[in-house]
RNA sequence: GGCCAGGUGGCAGAGUGGUCAUGCAGCGGCCUGCAAAGCCGCGUACGCCGGUUCGAUUCCGACCUUGGCCUCCA
């Protein structure tokens, strides 16, 4: 089945397919890791592990990187406030991000290179790029020379001059031109720093996409990853670097960009300080309904979060796997769970998830109304290509069972079962109302009685 | 101000030049001791104004409006 992607870089709806047809090369702008994640940074590794897993059905090996970045002006920040080495504050959130990320679901990448990890490349790309005339070392930094890469701003659909002109922010006294980033700049001895031709100091952050990607996946990668909010500067400035140091060859073939959630309204950000922690949703939310909630709208447009929208998740997953555990019994055919077609087009259609979502409710239908081992499989082969559906019906109704006593539930049961049993009505429904205010919703079924926790 | 992306039924959210999105919620019926679940059925949705067309939510233009980027940011 042909895939097709919006690539960022001409703006439209292209056939996909890999410079070497037995490997794809893939790379995540990952964390800087200084404090836990909220809900919208999660939205790209969501989006972009359903975009492996059907990359990996498709080629024999996918390479997907997303990288830590591990030094940066705001872990010292942190660390400095705590009274700590940048190494205990990005230990401890590299994991964090890690535990989060597994709890949505995600599959590990293949690589996660971390900036610090890679000094020697990283300076060896900026000593390519002066001896290029790409780059200018002054007063300790290294900027990139803008004026010296004509198809600067073609990413991001700006010109030099209008970025000369429109900058906003102060401009530094050693920089040639206003729009120049720096690759390389000066520490102090209170900050981390390595030895360099330019003293000591630490690497801009674009600089360390280009040099972790050159490292681990070669001069041209297949595609480049990240939210919107990177398209510039920060990709644009990884173009500018890696292509000035590869002698002009393309650094990235496909650009995909996610689009920003939003919550009240605005994107989700920690300087508007309107974000919610995926650390702290999982604790209150079942993760698949977030996983949902993430991949219920097309990527690349805006998303919103609420508490609404989590419900609603909740509700549609409760659906399916009520059809999952009406088809406990049946055994599922040997083998691989197949992949549906209809879901496998709407994903190779521009990773159109809502559109997969929807047959996947397609299939859920099926799988009740057929009750066959092929329909059960259909249902849990899609599923499981967006990550979804990947717990046993009876935890999922359960929520875990942690907070709940079972045991007493189930006398409760008994006791009304056998007040049903004796038509005494009454005490049957003072019983389940009792189950009610307990946060427990009943099923009577042919089956017997079914009892879930009622989702908050 | 410049560049870019949107405005779809109560909510979420795809898509298309002319019979259907889908999910959640709601309403009616069947079923049930009653519920729940399930099944059947229901709602004349595409910002506004023009234009193109036999026909536009879908194409074109203006307008209104929301958001993103231009600074760290997924």
């Amino acid at each position: 089945m042909p895939i097709s992607f919006y690539n960022s870089l001409s703006r439209r709806i292209e056939p996909f397919s890999p410079q070497d047809p037995q490997r794809v090369t893939m790379y995540l702008c990952g964390p800087t890791v200084y404090n836990y994640v909220h809900i919208g940074n999660a939205r790209g590794p969501v989006v972009f592990d359903v975009l492996a897993r059907l990359l990996r059905r498709h080629y024999p090996q996918v390479v997907y990187a997303r990288n830590i970045t591990d030094v940066d002006d705001k872990i010292n920040a942190a660390a400095q406030a705590q009274g700590v080495e940048i190494g205990a504050i990005t230990g401890k959130f590299a994991q964090a991000y890690r535990d989060d990320m597994a709890g949505l679901g995600i599959a590990a990448p293949d690589l996660e290179p971390r900036a610090t990890d890679h000094i020697p490349p990283i300076i060896a790309m900026i000593e390519r790029l002066i001896a290029g005339g790409h780059a200018y070392a002054a007063e300790g930094h290294v900027l990139f020379d803008v004026s010296s890469y004509p198809s600067y701003g073609n990413l991001s659909g700006r010109d030099t001059e209008e970025l000369i002109a429109g900058a906003r922010v102060e401009v530094a006294p050693y920089k040639k031109n206003p729009a120049d980033f720096v690759l390389w700049k000066p520490s102090t001895p209170d900050l981390p720093g390595w030895n360099s031709p330019w003293g000591i100091g630490r690497p801009g952050w674009h600089i360390e996409c280009s040099a972790m990607s050159e490292a681990h996946l070669g001069e041209t990668i297949d595609i480049h990853a990240g939210g919107i909010d990177l398209l510039f500067p920060h990709h644009e400035n990884e173009i500018a670097q890696s292509t000035c140091a590869h002698g002009g060859k393309v650094f990235a073939r496909w650009w995909m960009h996610n689009g920003m959630l939003t919550f009240d309204g605005r994107k989700m950000s920690k300087s508007l300080g309107n974000v919610l922690l995926v650390h702290e949703l999982l604790k209150t939310h079942p993760p698949e309904a977030l996983r949902l909630r993430l991949l219920s709208g097309h990527y690349r447009q805006p998303l919103d979060w609420s508490d609404n929208a989590i419900a609603q998740a909740v509700s549609t997953l409760d659906g399916w796997y009520r059809v999952l555990r009406d088809v406990a019994d049946i055994e599922l055919p040997a083998g691989d769970l197949p992949v549906p077609g209809s879901v496998e087009a709407a994903l190779c259609d521009d990773l159109n998830t809502p559109q997969a979502l929807a047959e996947l409710s397609q299939l859920a239908d099926l799988a009740r109304q057929h009750r066959s081992p092929e329909a059960k499989a259909a249902l849990l082969g899609g599923g499981a290509l967006l990550g979804l559906l990947q717990q046993e019906p009876e935890m999922w109704f359960k929520r875990g069972g942690s907070a709940v006593d079972a045991a007493h539930i189930e006398a409760l049961l008994q006791q009304r079962l056998e007040a049903r049993s004796a038509r005494d009505f009454a005490r049957a429904d003072a019983i389940r109302a009792e189950l009610t205010a307990l946060g427990i919703a009943i099923e009577d079924s042919a089956q017997g009685t079914r009892w879930s926790v009622m989702k908050s």
